[in-house]
RNA sequence: GUCCCCGUCGUCCAGAGGCCCAGGACGUGGCCCUUUCAAGGCUAAAACACGGGUUCGAAUCCCGUCGGGGACGCCA
């Protein structure tokens, strides 16, 4: 059963990168009933910010990663923190030491690099080789005791019997450094896949300057995390088929690491807008209800009348969560501003406050109160006063929700009900009159 | 500078010698629907970096050029 780990330093938040990273680590444990484990490379005293640690693993649970083994969890080659795991290294870097394999210098402990070439097989890239004359004599262990990245993740991946590293790009040219390792060790390499960087939109390596990188960034903006996981998946990597939208069960189902393309690839938002949309529709309303909730304005949502039709009048218009509020603000309160250019251009012929009350007193006994009705009334009575029925609908707009773009009107109407759509038109007209 | 990776529409992905005068999606334009805004339907524009080979035949293989990215730390 192969075993995959994602192995994030705590030196930041989770950012886009990592997460897709680990993302296929997981896809790929998943896939193949394999394991995942979550090691926190936290060797750097200076750099390490302890309280990322927490960041990071809930940016993973937010994506609905889990993991195996690792912090929380446990496992059977605790501890999961490099930093608890110091003497192990010390040890081996002194069995590189009594091989031959390494040396002494200044305190630290180098690696002696053998002449030669040194090659693995990437699953992405296919073949590499390194002449060993381009690799220096690398520091394994730092003169304060503490190891080197290489020492470290080479000498974990062993004990915790990695098969596959799923990594970054960037990491390609430290792979000969670490196959060497495993060679001083006795042992065989772990198969390797290097995924290409995910860029910003300038096809610069994605950093602060690219606005939000951070995971849960994302989430603060209303992204739903099935977009970001649909997304981030197919970023970098492509089922061979058309399709696009999918399930986090669909993406295991197809997952292969011979799919990941091998050039970098940018960050469009746009399409995460779209994935957004497309996985907000599929939500049930039940589940939207939960995942709207704790947004502003929305205080009594669950209790809202008609709350079903409400919500499917306004999926289609709404691309993240948090544009619901805004959205949902008519069938919570009464306008209390009206559009001042809507009113100018659609209230401006001095008999339209008529018009709005003739309305009113027509929808005051007209039944049913269904779209339908209402929609022929309205019709009806434009007619017999002459006036386009567009003019009354752009103006019982203004007097339901005080703007110009809201869901169709009628629809609306139904759900507001006789009694608030009268108030809102009395209370509009006479606003008008003053 | 040295080494490594990469190079198909603006972007993401498909294409693993003939099925490709290159396909899907996002975005963009147009049309339809329509009470506004969305959504939806239809439709259009849009790419094999360049130059040499190999081959009956190349987006697909080889070489070179150019371009982009990455790595060259007692960071990870």
């Amino acid at each position: 059963m192969p075993r995959l780990r994602f192995a994030p330093s705590p030196t930041g938040y989770l950012h886009v990168g990592g997460a897709r990273t680990a993302l296929f680590n997981w896809l790929y444990a998943r896939r193949h009933g394999g394991t995942f484990i979550l090691r926190i490379e936290d060797t750097d005293v200076e750099r390490n910010q302890p309280e990322m640690v927490t960041g990071i693993l809930d940016g993973l649970r937010w994506l609905g990663i889990d993991w195996d083994e690792g912090p929380d969890v446990g496992g059977p080659h605790a501890p999961y923190f490099q930093s608890q795991r110091l003497e192990r290294y010390r040890a081996a870097a002194r069995e590189l030491v009594a091989n031959g394999h390494a040396f002494e210098d200044e305190g630290a402990i180098r690696f002696k690099v053998p002449p030669g070439k040194t090659s693995f097989t990437d699953s992405v890239h296919g073949p590499i080789e390194f002449d060993n004359e381009h690799i220096e004599n690398f520091v394994i262990l730092r003169s304060d005791t503490h190891p080197t990245y290489h020492l470290s993740v080479v000498v974990d991946d062993i004990d915790m019997d990695v098969t596959h590293v799923v990594r970054g790009d960037d990491h390609i040219s430290n792979t000969p450094k670490q196959v060497l390792l495993y060679h001083a060790f006795g042992k065989t390499p772990p198969s390797f896949a290097h995924v290409p960087l995910i860029m910003g939109a300038d096809k610069q390596r994605l950093s602060k300057r690219h606005g939000a990188t951070s995971v849960m960034e994302y989430e603060k903006q209303g992204y739903l995390p099935e977009a970001m996981f649909n997304f981030l998946s197919l970023l970098g990597w492509g089922t061979g088929s058309n399709d696009e939208l999918f399930t986090k069960d669909e993406l295991i189902q197809r997952f292969n690491l011979e799919g990941i393309s091998g050039g970098n690839a940018v960050f469009n938002t746009e399409k995460l807008d779209w994935f957004n949309h497309r996985h907000l529709l599929r939500l049930t309303d039940q589940e939207l209800v939960a995942r709207l909730k704790g947004l502003e304005g929305l205080d009594g949502l669950e209790g809202l009348k008609d709350l079903s039709k409400v919500l499917s009048l306004l999926r289609p218009r709404c691309k993240k969560l948090t544009d619901f509020p805004d959205q949902l603000r008519p069938f919570f309160v009464d306008p209390t501003e009206y559009d001042a250019e809507g009113v100018k251009k659609h209230l401006s012929a001095p008999e339209m406050p008529d018009h709005l009350n003739a309305l009113r007193d027509v929808y005051a006994t007209v039944s049913p109160f269904d779209e339908a009705t209402l929609e022929q009334t309205l019709r009806s009575l434009a007619d017999s006063r002459g006036i386009k029925a567009g003019a009354l609908i752009h103006g019982t707009r203004l007097a339901m929700t005080g703007r110009m773009v809201s869901p169709g009107l009628f629809e609306m109407l139904v759900l507001l009900g006789r009694e608030r759509v009268i108030a809102r038109l009395a209370r509009f007209v006479s606003t008008l009159k003053k």
